[in-house]
RNA sequence: GCGCCCGUAGCUCAGCCGGAUAGAGCGUCGGUCUACGAAACCGAAGGUCAUUGGUUCGAAUCCAAUCGGGCGCACCA
C-alpha cells in the first residue's frame, strides 16, 4: 500500500464539500488549502466559500458555514481528523487537526521512506539540460559557476519529480575564437605580442609552457589549439566535479560539423523554403516565427554564422528523442533566444519543446569593489578560485538561494567572515544536530514509532510535521517552476522548525507514554528531509560538523 | 528607439498562475547554556511592496502608463 499524501487528503475532503454544496459540480478554480498566516487561525485554510460566493448567490461566510458542516461529516466524527472548524476573515474555512491526525501524518511520512511520497509528477519527460556551455578558451569564471549550480540543480529537481534528464556541455571548439585561442597559446610560446584581442591570462603562459613541453611545435596552430582546448576542457570538467556537477555528455561542435549536420539542417531549412540569398549571404526567415529581424546562416565570405551549427546542434538533440530542450544560458545571450526558437520552429520541431533560462549575472566583491570577469583582458575570478576560499557547499548555496532571474553579489569578505553564520551552515547544523540525537537514542537503544503515543503533542512538533508534509509539493513547485531557490528558503524553513521542537521538546529520554518513540520518528523524518532538500542543492548534508 | 529582466525592511533577497496583520538571512538593540550540539533559541526596532491609474468581494501579486537600474538588439561567439 503506498503511503499516503496527508494534505491531498485534506484538500481532497475540501473539495467533496465544495461539490456537495454545487450538487457534485467541481469548483474553478480548485480551492486552495493553505497555512494560515498565524496559528490560532488553525492549521490549515481554504478560500473555498470565496469562490463558491458567486456561483451560489449567497455571501461567503454563509457558505463557509455550510462548508463547516459538510467538512465536520466527511472528516470528523469517527474519522477524528478533526477538532474543529472555524469561519473566519471575509469567509475562510480553518481547519483545526487532532492529535489523530498528526500522528497518521507522521506515520505516513515514515512509511514514505527517503522517496517523496505519490505522484511525483504527472507527465514525465525525456529532457536534456544543456548548461555552463562556456567556450574552452579559459577557466570557468563565477558566472558559469553560477549557471552550474543552477543547470545542475534544475536536472536533479526534475530528475526527483520523475524526469528522464541528461547534463550536456556544449564545446564550441570550432570559428574564430578558437583561431584567437590558438594564435594566443603559441605566442606565447614563442615570447611574441599577442594578437589584437588575444587572450591574455596567465593561465594562456601556463598552457603554451606545456604545450611546449609535448613537443608540439608552435607554429604548427591547429595542434596548438587542438591541445589548448583539450587541456582547457580537462580543467573545466575537473573544476565542475569539484562543485558536484558531472555532465552526461561532452558535446563538440566540430564534431556536428565533420559530420556533415550543419549541411543538413541547412538542407532541410532550404526545403521548407526558409531560406533566401541576400547580398552574398544566406539568411534564415526568422521573421516568420515571430523574431524581429532575419538573421544570415552563412556569411557573404562563405562562412556559417554560429547560428548555422547551433541550429543543428539542436536538431540532434531532439533527433537523440529528447522531448523537452532546456537551455540555460547567461544574461548576455538572452538576444539569442527568439532566434533559436525560430529556427526550431523553421525545422518543423515544436517549439514550445525548447525552454532557455536566463541566468542574470553574478558579481564577486570584494572589499566593496567588483571584480571585473572578462576572460579576455585575464581579469576575472575564476570558480576554482571561489571554491578555495569559500567551499563548494557556500558558493552553490549563495548563488541558489536567489532567483536565476535576478543579480546577485556575493561579498567574498562577508562570506569569510559570516562563515560560522551562514544560511547554509544554518541548515546543515540542522542536520548534524539531529544525526547527533539519533546517535545518542540508537546507544541507548531507543527507536521511532510514530503512533503509539497517548500525549497530547506540543505546538512546535504539530508546527515541524506540517513543515515536513510539504516537502513533495515544494519539489514539485521548485522542479515546475524551475527554481531551486525555492528549495534553500524551504531548507531554512525545516531548519528553523526543527531548531525551534528541539529547543521545546525533550527527545532522548523524553517522559510519557510513547514520546520519545513518535519523537525519535519526527527526528527520523526530519533528518531525512533537509539531507533529501540539500541533496537537490548539490549540498552536502553532514552527519558531524 | 525596440525587446527581456529587475525596483519589497539599513543591506542581500523571498513571496508574484489574486486571499486574512507582507516574510527570511545579515546588520542593530536586549535576553537565554548543570537535559539530547549555543554553528542554536527568544524578544525588540525596522515597510508609502518605485509612482499613478485600472480589473476584483479582495492586488506586493493581474493589466496599462510613467520613473529608475541591468542586459541585449552583428554577415562576433
Amino acid at each position: 500500500m503506498p503511503p499516503t499524501d496527508s494534505i491531498a487528503e485534506l484538500k481532497g475532503a475540501v473539495e467533496a464539500a465544495a461539490r456537495a454544496l454545487r450538487d457534485g459540480e467541481p469548483t474553478e478554480p480548485a480551492p486552495t488549502l493553505d497555512r494560515p498566516p498565524k496559528p490560532d487561525l488553525g492549521d490549515y485554510s481554504s478560500n473555498a466559500a470565496m469562490l463558491l460566493a458567486g456561483p451560489l448567490g449567497d455571501n461567503p461566510r454563509a457558505v463557509a458555514e455550510r462548508l463547516r458542516g459538510e467538512l465536520e461529516g466527511i472528516l470528523g466524527g469517527e474519522v477524528g481528523n478533526l477538532d474543529r472548524v472555524e469561519v473566519a476573515g471575509p469567509g475562510f474555512v480553518n481547519l483545526y487537526l487532532s492529535d489523530a491526525w498528526y500522528r497518521r501524518a507522521l506515520a505516513a511520512l515514515v512509511a514514505a521512506g527517503d522517496g517523496l511520497g505519490p505522484a511525483p509528477t504527472d507527465a514525465p519527460e525525456r529532457i536534456l539540460v544543456e548548461f555552463v556551455s562556456a567556450n574552452p578558451t579559459g577557466p570557468l569564471h563565477v558566472g558559469g559557476g553560477r549557471g552550474a549550480a543552477y543547470g545542475d540543480a534544475v536536472v536533479r529537481l526534475l530528475a526527483a519529480v520523475g524526469h528522464e534528464v541528461e547534463r550536456e556541455y556544449y564545446i564550441n571548439d570550432a570559428g574564430t575564437q578558437i583561431t584567437k585561442f590558438a594564435e594566443s597559446i603559441s605566442a606565447r610560446m614563442k615570447g611574441e605580442p599577442l594578437p589584437e584581442d588575444g587572450y591574455k591570462g596567465d593561465y594562456v603562459v601556463e598552457l603554451g609552457k606545456e604545450i611546449a613541453g609535448e613537443g608540439i611545435d608552435p607554429d604548427d596552430l591547429a595542434a596548438v589549439g587542438d591541445r589548448g582546448i583539450a587541456l582547457m576542457i580537462d580543467q573545466v570538467r575537473g573544476t565542475l566535479e569539484r562543485f558536484g556537477v558531472v555532465m552526461d555528455t561532452w558535446f563538440s561542435e566540430r564534431s556536428l560539423v565533420e559530420k556533415g549536420d550543419a549541411e543538413a539542417a541547412l538542407a532541410k531549412l532550404d526545403a521548407g523554403g526558409h531560406t533566401y540569398r541576400h547580398e552574398g549571404a544566406l539568411w534564415l526567415r526568422t521573421t516568420d516565427f515571430g523574431d524581429d529581424k532575419d538573421r544570415v546562416l552563412i556569411r557573404s565570405d562563405g562562412e556559417p554564422t554560429y547560428l548555422m551549427p547551433d541550429i543543428a546542434y539542436h536538431w540532434d538533440k531532439l533527433d537523440r528523442g529528447f522531448g523537452r530542450l532546456i537551455d540555460v544560458l547567461g544574461a548576455d545571450h538572452h538576444g539569442y533566444v527568439a532566434r533559436l526558437r525560430a529556427s526550431i520552429e523553421a525545422l518543423g520541431a515544436d517549439p514550445d519543446s525548447f525552454e532557455a533560462l536566463i541566468m542574470s549575472l553574478v558579481h564577486i566583491v570584494e572589499d566593496g569593489q567588483r571584480a571585473q570577469m572578462s576572460k579576455r583582458s585575464g581579469d576575472f575570478v575564476s570558480l576554482d578560485d571561489l571554491i578555495d576560499d569559500i567551499g563548494t557547499d557556500a558558493a552553490r548555496w549563495f548563488m541558489l538561494s536567489r532567483s536565476h532571474e535576478t543579480t546577485v553579489d556575493i561579498d567574498l569578505a562577508l562570506a569569510r567572515k559570516q562563515a560560522s553564520e551562514n544560511p547554509v551552515y544554518y541548515v546543515q547544523y540542522a542536520h548534524a544536530r539531529i544525526a547527533s540525537i539519533l546517535r545518542k537514542a540508537s546507544a541507548e537503544g531507543g527507536g521511532g514509532d510514530a503512533e503509539g503515543r497517548t500525549v497530547p503533542l506540543e505546538d512546535s512538533e504539530k508546527a515541524l510535521i506540517k513543515r515536513l508534509l510539504e516537502f513533495p509539493h515544494e519539489v514539485r513547485e521548485a522542479a515546475a517552476r524551475r527554481a531551486p531557490h525555492r528549495i534553500c528558503a524551504y531548507s531554512t524553513a525545516v531548519a528553523a522548525d526543527f531548531h525551534a521542537f528541539y529547543r521545546d521538546c525533550q527527545v532522548v529520554g523524553a517522559d510519557g507514554d510513547g514520546v520519545e518513540a513518535s519523537r525519535l520518528a519526527l527526528c527520523l523524518v526530519a533528518k531525512r528531509t533537509v539531507a533529501g532538500a540539500l541533496g537537490l542543492l548539490g549540498i552536502s548534508a553532514p552527519e558531524r560538523m
